[in-house]
DNA sequence: GTCGTACTACGATGACTGTCGTACAACACC
DNA sequence: GGTGTTGTACGACAGTCATCGTAGTACGAC
């Protein structure tokens, strides 16, 4: 299962890139849709009021702080939430933020 | 016992901005310190590599975001953090966050 | 091959922000 | 009162970043 994309190793994944990435509303709200979906999705299925270059800074964004994994798959592109690697290295951190209202 | 600045209320505080607030590395040190003393702390008992003027861009940044409270008390400020109001609404994340190894 | 789809790359831009220095205000102590 | 300590306010400046449009690449279907 090659991986194109450059993705943080569990060990490398620093909490304030995780914290920035977090930050952001869309981003956010990203990860928000993939937590509550579950699998994996394809990149431009979460629809949100932004154009298709900012959806891919987002997302680069996100894969670069460790919080997804973005694998190609024909011309569109799974993105996951990497939820295993970040339980496991800021257990509850996930959860708390799923768990504020909206 | 008056409260001089503004803070935000419980139902006030937003994940986006607790976030944003703690993706500073400066501001997750200070709030690293001052989970690990677990009382209130003069302002500027935490010592920081950066300038007087800096400090209190950060500690208001905090304040703002409601992760902090911050109440003056003579020449100096006491600064406590919100764990009660942060556990309420995001249950995990404090604990979380502080579990990230350095 | 040709088309359409899905996404990226690049450059531009406006806004935000982390940093600082200086000047100022409030308080405690002499 | 005067002095020192502690922190704020304000303005400046450089760097970052969210946003966009345009152009380009890769893939699947016909």
């Amino acid at each position: 299962m090659p991986d194109d994309l450059p993705h943080p190793s569990r060990a490398e994944i620093r909490i304030e890139a995780v914290l920035h990435a977090l930050a952001d509303p869309m981003r956010l709200h990203m990860v928000r849709e993939l937590a509550r979906l579950d699998t994996s999705v394809a990149c431009g299925s979460i629809d949100l009021p932004i154009s298709k270059s900012t959806r891919t800074h987002h997302l680069r964004t996100l894969r670069e702080a460790g919080v997804i994994t973005v694998v190609p798959a024909g011309t569109t592109r799974m993105t996951t939430l990497r939820r295993a690697d970040l339980d496991a290295l800021f257990p509850g951190l996930l959860n708390g933020i799923l768990a504020a209202e909206r």
